[in-house]
DNA sequence: TTGAATTCAGAACAATCGTTCTCTATAATA
DNA sequence: TATTATAGAGAACGATTGTTCTGAATTCAA
């Protein structure tokens, strides 16, 4: 609809920004783009912010806007698809920054055990854990019972806050645990991620499509 | 070991860039880390390129460095206290590394559906794929069924191939899927990551610690 | 107590920054 | 053809940039 091709600006951009993870400024953008005037960098600079594909940070620099990683999938998948897969290139997200809001607060920790599997963590993953000291009911929580560092649910009845696990099916095996003295929360549950152990092999094995 | 202390400026400096996707200027980093000089801003700044926390970009720029992304890795969740000893040198991890190895063959995938819940992959989960047009029976596919994406596992039996779902509670909803012409796979999957609904509220609800 | 790092502050530099202005080409439309 | 919007160029503005220099205050070991 815009008379102005911005598609291959942005394209141009686009490449640059996975190489160098930044939005450079006007006067390499026009160098970028064989652009001979600024000024006419800073117009097409403007279209894009106002297609959401860049956005101004602080310092009056340029950072990607929401559009900006948007891309269509491979070749493979038909059109008329359902907009199902995302539209996201791995090398521009971060999957880090996605996760993760404060860094500095942030410890990463491998789950051990299967108490919590009805929430979907199971062995092996790593759960990103926010420091601090408080909590509410309902959260999971990674807390020190006993000096012990365990990942539960914080609950609370009339006798006081206590842990519960979350494995209806072998729900025995894990009754709530009450701490002996106190309760010490070490942080709060926010995400996970999970990596299958790489079948290396799998190159090798007869399969389908092979 | 280095005299400077370096890790509370990379922590706001962590914080910040997780808000703002940018490393600001130097007379912006001053005020972030409450220092008057720029001059010494510019000091702390060759530190945290020395460490390889941040680099240089193209125009003078900084942008994060190598290990600007690392997290400190805490021990299994039901092991002893964490960093009882200071001088314990804290594992670190990168979440994208340890999550992607061939970037320009991963694309990432919104979970919906329940599926395949008994596996840990719960709707809303992002799923990391790899692209592949094969696939060998029992791993996890994103496969083409009748022009949609499906995560599922691949099977085969004396009819041929097929996919299944992990979902034994309510296995009736998910009959085995046998494709009418063919079955195509887009790739495999390696791993995911999963981010909670972030509580914003509970900074004000009341909870254990407060 | 001396001396040397270290930690900070302030001033100053040329270079680059984003932005605005006026001015041509070019293309499309009427 | 004349008109008009678009595409591009060039100059110029003050502000901010990264960087370097000098010089205090502080720390700490000799």
């Amino acid at each position: 609809m815009q008379p102005l091709d911005i598609s291959s600006y942005l394209g141009r951009l686009q490449d640059y920004y996975a190489r160098e993870r930044i939005i450079p400024s006007t006067t390499q953008l026009s160098t970028l783009w064989n652009v001979k005037a600024r000024s006419w960098t800073h117009q097409i600079v403007q279209r894009l912010k106002e297609e959401n594909f860049l956005e101004n940070a602080p310092g009056s620099r340029l950072r990607p806007g929401p559009r900006f990683f948007e891309r269509t999938l491979g070749p493979g998948v038909r059109a008329g698809r359902p907009q199902q897969a995302a539209d996201v290139q791995p090398e521009l997200l971060r999957i880090d920054d996605y996760l993760i809001e404060k860094p500095s607060q942030t410890i990463l920790f491998p789950v051990k055990g299967d108490s919590m599997t009805d929430l979907g963590i199971l062995e092996g993953d790593m759960v990103v854990i926010e420091r601090s000291d408080s909590a509410s009911p309902g959260e999971v929580v990674l807390a020190i019972v006993d000096n012990e560092l365990t990942l539960k649910v914080l609950a609370r009845d009339k006798e006081g806050y206590y842990l519960e696990a979350r494995n209806e099916a072998r729900s025995k095996e894990y009754p709530p645990i009450r701490p002996r003295h106190k309760l010490e929360i070490y942080g709060f549950y926010v995400g996970l991620f999970r990596k299958t152990q790489v079948p290396g092999h799998r190159l090798h094995r007869p399969g389908f499509g092979r």
